[in-house]
DNA sequence: CAAATCTCTGTAAACGCTTGCAATAATGGA
DNA sequence: TCCATTATTGCAAGCGTTTACAGAGATTTG
């Protein structure tokens, strides 16, 4: 049926073989009540026959939706992102939106330029998952009243709409794990302390050490920034310690990777010798051996809920913006087990 | 210095502040060369203070360079896209060309209606990943001459630009490393049939058995889609056999690693009592316990190369498509072992 | 049956930018 | 100094849509 899929089909087009105006075509094409439905199907008819298929760029720059949505990621490295990407595209799907995507590779003037680009019409709302320093797009963004909505990235003491994970029980829970294991010496490696969710994980480690009256020792703590070379060499830092640590807890499971390296490297055992624990459950947590302990973020879930808030945003423009937390679980696999008391060499 | 970066800052303020036509406003966005360089530096200046950008819509509609490259994938599922994408991403940063991502989720009817809304010109060129059914989207592009190359998908019999990697061969050395390794009976789980991919890949298989005159079974072939469970299925049913496989070659990773949970599942052991071999190198190969051995593909790799293919395309339209093959590499790590004799119990 | 309403459809003005063409200023040669 | 070139710049016509606004029939109403 369709002869001429491909080179440019317009408007025009299909009003000259439909014998209507083009005006009226754009009616079709945008569900306007206002046709009569003989000339609607007629229409349609010679939309098919034609292939029409509608130009984003003309509807966009004509003001009109365009049923796209903008998704900005700084890479698709760890596994990570791409777990909440899954969320998004399959809600977006659910609901016959597209996805955009764009990647920053964390270099902030980029993604700047991004979001003042985006905004520009080329999608009617932004998902901005961890995006490093936001703040100004946040600011941007509000201004101007464009609808967005952040994913695990709640920027400190802001108001905008954003989904995250409830990191400081997540890691509260975890370190008490560690803690009824019979570990009293854990290490803690950061992530991004720019990042609330870090600062949220390292507070909820805090606070189950002192729930246990065990002390919180600045030594135990190695500020990394979320990459597996970071994991590494915190976790070789903390071995070097005279007291070393029985268990290290990492603020993702790359770091926590990163840290199960470390640990071979220097000839000691996971768990037996000391229990790691990461912090996403990321695809890969699962796979690697021993199998990571680790407290699961919902990363799809994530997804799927901050796409579901960002299209109600959509429908209702005045809505006041929310902030969920979706709740972190702790998933015990192989890299911890009970603290043995045996003598110590070091 | 910015003072108004978010609310729509057009060529036309542009032009106002620096005191010029709009046109000329223009020309120095497009680096035209008719323009004096001391009206060039007072727009710049202007550009600069307003905060101007670019309209991508715009621009586009109008009919010029959008600076933006399109990758259609299916999904961001197994880590494998994600490598390519990586290598994309790094190439098209480093010559300043910004990225958009599209999924398809498999199914055809949204791939293709995607590939009929880029080409009216919101990219400048089109990088398809293995796409599932690409042929109708080859010919649509194809016939209106719009700039594209095909990652590690040679439609069978096509002669349009693609980068793939040496599946056949890969596929032969792999299985040449188990024969080496002592194992006669191999078991083979193929990919999706319709990929050239996973055909040569069977292929590799067969001559290498061939080559060391060890019959080619049919029962010790078993179909799959490239998707974890087939490798499950088929792993499973290979063990059925009365005279069961001492190896199993999966077409890819995934599928190799269900193959390991249904070994595992069956209560054998990896690598004693059946050696595994995947296909990718994907990231989790070398994390999943026992490590992988597989036949590496250069995914990042790939995706620049196609990328420069696609850049190189665009400055030179009437060069001739390639299509290259890129060397795959065995890998080898702890999911293989020589075959023991021993006395069998089945 | 004329006037008043609806329905439906056509028209035209944006949207922000590119680009060929025309116009003007500047430069060089005679 | 004047004219021919050439270097710059301004103008205006699109690009494909959306969307008020305005007609034109068709349908009601009084």
């Amino acid at each position: 049926m369709e002869e001429n899929i491909s080179s440019k089909v317009t408007i025009k087009n299909v009003a000259k073989e439909a014998g209507v105006s083009f005006g009226t075509v754009s009616r079709v094409v945008n569900n306007d009540i206002h046709v009569k439905q003989e000339t609607r199907t007629r229409v349609l008819k010679a939309m098919e026959k034609l292939g029409y298929v509608v130009n984003r760029q003309a509807r966009s720059l004509a003001g009109g939706r365009t049923n796209t949505i903008g998704v900005l990621a700084p890479d698709l490295g760890t596994g990570y992102i791409g777990e909440v990407i899954r969320g998004i595209d399959a809600e977006l799907a659910l609901k016959h939106y597209d996805l955009m995507l764009f990647t920053t590779h964390r270099t902030a003037e980029k993604e700047s330029k991004y979001v003042a680009n985006l905004v520009t019409g080329i999608v009617d709302g932004l998902l901005l998952i961890v995006s490093r320093r936001p703040d100004e797009h946040i600011s941007t963004l509000t201004r101007i009243n464009f609808p967005f909505t952040l994913i695990d990235h709640q920027a400190r003491g802001d108001d905008c709409p954003a989904v995250g994970a409830t990191n400081w029980q997540g890691a509260y829970n975890a370190t008490e794990y560690l803690i009824k294991l019979g570990h009293q010496r854990i290490g803690f490696i950061t992530g991004w302390m720019d990042l609330r969710a870090a600062i949220d994980r390292l507070e909820g480690y805090k606070s189950a050490l002192r729930t246990y009256h065990i002390p919180v020792e600045q030594k135990l703590i190695y500020e990394g920034q979320f990459f597996q070379p970071d994991g590494y060499a915190g976790a070789s830092a903390l071995i070097e310690l005279e007291d070393r640590p029985t268990a290290i807890f990492a603020s993702n499971d790359v770091m926590a990777m990163g840290a199960m390296d470390a640990v071979r490297n220097r000839g000691l055992r996971i768990p037996d010798d000391i229990s790691i624990v990461g912090f996403d459950d990321i695809p890969q947590a699962e796979f690697v051996r021993p199998a990571l302990t680790t407290v699961r973020q919902p990363l799809e879930k994530m997804g799927r809920v901050a796409t579901q808030m960002l299209l109600d945003r959509l429908e209702n423009p005045n809505k006041v913006p929310e902030r969920i937390e979706l709740p972190t679980e702790l998933i015990v696999r192989n890299s911890t087990m009970p603290l043995v008391e045996k003598a110590r060499s070091g």
